[in-house]
DNA sequence: CACATGTGTACGAAAAGCGTACACCGTGAT
DNA sequence: ATCACGGTGTACGCTTTTCGTACACATGTG
């Protein structure tokens, strides 16, 4: 974000740590097949430098080779699984998001805050669903989601103004806000009703209905269930929906008996 | 698994790699929260060399530090899912994932095989299911699991020999094999008829039901749905769930019209 | 109170990784 | 045919990075 981003802060900085990061995170959904030379290039290291990371991380088992081209291996999902495996809330809240996909129909999701993205931790698939899937660990800009939306609105009020200081809003589908002043209204009033609505928050006709998990004084997690605009059967958001989604989230967060953290 | 594994193998070998991702993998399920010397000691790092990659990881943004221990941010997630992004199955999967668990009320789960274990690529979780589902990117040992077995069993016989050689079969809770030899019998009668089944799998009173989805001469994954013995509605396994696991795993093979990779 | 065990810091020594430079191989244009 | 190009792998002296010991401090337990 920032101009000139050196990420040398801490003098105990370890470069080639950042470097074998840079190098698997070079594999993307468009590209998951690189050469040596497209990963330098990717990477702003040399060829040379590249292909020793390259050749280390396939004798790891992290990436394979298919004639001069590499690939990441199943390996990799090694990492998040350490995370996620940590995490209580994903197993405790699964059956609570499969009952609500199951009932509304309409896929659910729970997601935290990294950084000014939302990541999903969890999610039940709608059952009727014949389309593409976002699976876990995916990233969402925070502002432009319900779940981020409600989040931020959970944050105390200067974490919230650094936000906004920083946040870029490009020009989305969703209509209703088209600057940081406009969120900032936007997250009062989300904080005091408790709930975020926001309408094509993907570029389809979709609308996204989040409520937070909250235990005690903290707001552990967001919940949010997809809306088919086409697709309510005589419910009101307000008056049907947002008890609905409060009530699984209690439940989420009693079940959650586990540390405070 | 061999004795004295040193996995210097090629000439230009980053160690520093290595160690990142050790540190990495330091973290896991039951230790999510570790301190520096946690770390070094796991990892067999120095301490002073453990808090430098800590600290630079920390840097980056994969870990967070609360007080003196440090933890795994969301952010790792990244890695799988650049892997997941760059594999069209799951993708395409998914919908059949769904269909087959919603009308079978169990659990359906698509693997792919990777060095003696399998991973999960995608899944759908039986709607009624009020367990701990396990995630994407789990791993498990092939030999234990019918998807694994049903993989290694569409492997050329080199290969199979190879693994059976190596195999480890720890007495686990099923109780039909027990030896490599046992195993390298099931594998020739699996891979005859084209499906596979194993009783107990986990140590619930669980078996897995599993197929290959072939496109054309090479197998893409495994197919497999959980069955509850007592959730049998009078279907049988050879007569009816067979054929429509076959079927499922044929409509996935056709949509992946994709790259043969 | 001492002792064990945690924490962070510093700096000289050693080694690890760098990247240039070279040789090769196929493809396509001249 | 051959030349130029863009890709590949390899080697080796130089520089930088990383190592890990050693020290100083904090904490809590016997």
């Amino acid at each position: 974000m920032s101009p000139t981003e050196e990420p040398s802060q801490s003098p105990h900085y370890v470069k080639s740590a950042e470097k074998t990061l840079a190098v698997l995170l070079a594999f993307t959904a468009d590209n998951p097949h690189l050469t040596v030379t497209e990963v330098a290039a990717a990477t702003h290291l040399t060829r040379a430098a590249a292909r020793r990371f390259l050749l280390t991380l396939t004798d790891l088992g992290y990436l394979s080779t298919e004639g001069s081209r590499f690939a990441l291996t199943p390996r990799v999902l090694d990492f998040g699984a350490g995370f996620l495996a940590g995490l209580d809330l994903p197993k405790i809240a699964q059956p609570h998001l499969n009952d609500l996909a199951l009932d509304l129909d309409e896929s659910a999701t729970l997601s935290i805050l990294d950084a000014d993205d939302i990541v999903y931790i969890a999610r039940a698939a709608a059952p009727r669903l014949h389309a593409v899937t976002v699976n876990l660990g995916n990233r969402l800009p925070a502002w432009a989601t319900s779940m981020g939306r409600m989040l931020i609105a959970e944050l105390p009020e200067t974490f919230q103004q650094q936000f906004l200081d920083r946040v870029e809003i490009s020009p989305f589908t969703d209509h209703t806000v088209s600057s940081a002043a406009e969120l900032g209204k936007e997250l009062k009033k989300i904080r005091v009703q408790g709930w975020c609505l926001v309408s094509q928050e993907l570029d389809d006709g979709l609308r996204g209905l989040a409520v937070p998990v909250r235990r005690g004084d903290n707001t552990l997690a967001a919940l949010n269930v997809s809306l088919h605009t086409s697709h309510l059967r005589g419910l009101s958001i307000e008056n049907d929906l947002v008890p609905r989604l409060q009530k699984v989230a209690a439940s989420i967060a009693e079940d959650y008996g586990g540390r405070a953290e």
